[in-house]
DNA sequence: GCTCGATACGTTATATTATAACAAACATGA
DNA sequence: TCATGTTTGTTATAATATAACGTATCGAGC
């Protein structure tokens, strides 16, 4: 039987979201020490305001945000941000929708696999790997070298399954 | 052994892609009639263009070759095509390049599942039932109904890998 | 502590991708 | 042929993203 880990549940209902906050901004901090990546104080809050909800937070959002801060801000600032934490493998970016989900595993190298609702936008991220594997083992029957895989599925969570 | 096939190979080199084309448009036409779906003049033209090359087209460079062909358009006529064209499954969307490419086996429902090559840009389509069917189940585990997929693979294909 | 080089951030301008809203043209069946 | 719905044209604008360049800040080595 393959692993399989859900990264990041589904958290619509009511749960302790300051503190899945405060964890994955503890876990960003660790990353990035141990990586020698400088975790600035925009960089925290980016993360921060991405983690807000577990919702995909688009560029132009986290900008407004930005300025309620009371921070002068322009979207080159926010995409650098962004930039940074994609590339330090604290958030990924759901290309169906052009926005940004805090990664549920940082550290753990994987690819983001994600469960997306179409009705609450809430989005799961999970982990199989015996997929992955099989679509690079599929493409390299092809001659094709895979080095990144973007899985997204579009649908209807639990929740709102009920309630359609 | 699960079933798998090569819907759109990789075609970077040559061969008679002029046959390719009219190949494509032929079964977009049966495909059209069959759903009684209207394939106007513009929407052969933009399948057409879409199919120029086994590369992903964008929407504005379609519009460009559509000035080109000295008809006046705008972005929504480029649009409202492609709209057509995805609804009636004739081309995909890739997400991750903002691009469209012709589909290899319209009629037949499938998802699209994509090998991008980074250096030529070549994609292939490849359907992977199996694949499909495992994400589809994982989700069902935590009770999210799934209805579309994107998979998108980037990499290096067979003949860049060579020369690479 | 100071200096230097590299990294991060600010700012302005602009590129790229996509849609809203409404009018004109066209197709199709009653 | 008329009524009706669909397609296309047109103008304007929204939403997403990057280029280019200057200033500030950090941190390693002296």
């Amino acid at each position: 039987m393959p692993k399989k880990r859900v990264l990041v549940p589904f958290k619509t209902g009511s749960h302790d979201h300051d503190r899945c906050i405060d964890l994955a901004l503890a876990e960003a901090e660790l990353a990035c020490r141990k990586q020698h990546l400088r975790f600035t104080e925009l960089r925290r809050r980016v993360l921060e305001l991405v983690w807000s909800r577990h919702i995909p937070m688009k560029a132009y959002d986290i900008l407004d945000e930005l300025h309620r801060d009371g921070r002068g801000a322009a979207p080159p600032t926010v995409y650098r941000a962004l930039d940074f934490l994609l590339e330090a493998g604290l958030v990924h970016r759901i290309e169906s929708l052009s926005a940004y989900v805090g990664c549920g595993g940082p550290g753990k190298p994987h690819i983001g696999q994600f469960l997306i609702c179409r009705q609450c936008n809430a989005v799961a991220e999970i982990d199989a790997p015996a997929i992955a594997q099989a679509l690079t083992q599929d493409a390299k029957r092809l001659g094709f070298r895979a080095d990144t895989q973007t899985i997204e599925i579009k649908g209807l969570c639990s929740e709102c399954n009920v309630s359609a």
